[in-house]
DNA sequence: CTGCTTGCAAAGTGTTTGCAGGCCC
DNA sequence: GGGCCTGCAAACACTTTGCAAGCAG
């Protein structure tokens, strides 16, 4: 399950002239199962994989899979940014639809909206300003319907 | 100019059981006039009001500030999170319209958005998941028009 | 072999916390 | 005066950078 779209992953890698080495399969690997991971996450994580990978080496290695387009990140408000492989990494395309992240203020939880919502603001944006938005770049903020009831903060 | 709003923010503290003091008349005082400042950037405009303001002392003060409702803050993606007045805070309500922000990715731009535009979105998520979104928390990201013809990263 | 990648250490942001003293009410 | 607020120092979480050694191609 993890081995075919990882080398999928790996050749579009090489094939962008950048090296495959055990650091960015790990983190390609540790990213397959889980969508939403920070850079710690899967620092933890990838060391089952290669044994000693370093914090530094990861956020490197998300940086330059970050710039083929491989994977994609999200700011969430107030803590670590949060991965996640994004379709083309996938050959399988077993994903689910992409979507952008709402995250509640008072729980932290993380919930996905579908990038369909999103898109006539999107439209507008660009029609008004020229804005291009990138719906899934930083988790809107609210407050999520099992919290409601509890008071506001941050 | 400050003085007739700054006055009435104080009274709103004051109503709230907090103590009026130099730090906090200055932080509202420093932010009538720019909307959009980072907490060193108050702390070092503070100065001129309340001089010895710690960065530490402005940070608590936009913390009981916000917990009253007196201004409102926004994560923008990778730097400092941004504080404003609330309309709340400002008795004459020369206020321009609440708006949302969206932030280029390439050049750190800010633009501000009609809340307008972001009502359908609002209600599609109260109505679909219960979640109550909050438009002004945090910027939403994409490339403004200048930069979409440079390359993208972040 | 060439130089892109890594590991380590250290620094850099932005923000929070502990504690003693000071000022608002 | 009592206790909330403040200043200072230090810690904190997350991320980046410099440099020598290591491995991919």
């Amino acid at each position: 399950m993890t081995t075919a779209s990882t080398d999928a992953a790996l050749a579009i890698l090489r094939s962008h002239g950048e090296r495959v080495t055990a650091a960015r399969r790990a983190v390609i690997e540790v990213l397959q199962p889980h969508d939403h991971l920070t850079a710690d996450e899967i620092a933890a994580r990838a060391e089952a994989a290669a044994p000693g990978v370093h914090r530094t080496t990861v956020y490197r290695a998300l940086a330059t899979l970050g710039e083929i387009g491989l994977i994609a990140h999200t700011h969430v408000a107030g803590s670590a940014t949060i991965y996640h492989l994004t379709a083309d990494s996938d050959a399988d395309d077993h994903h689910e639809l992409d979507h952008a992240h709402v995250q509640c203020t008072e729980c932290g939880s993380l919930f996905n909206v579908e990038d369909r919502l999103l898109a006539p603001l999107a439209d507008d944006l660009e029609r008004q300003i020229g804005f291009r938005l990138d719906v899934h770049h930083a988790a809107l903020l609210g407050v999520c319907a099992r919290c409601q009831e509890s008071v506001a903060s941050d």
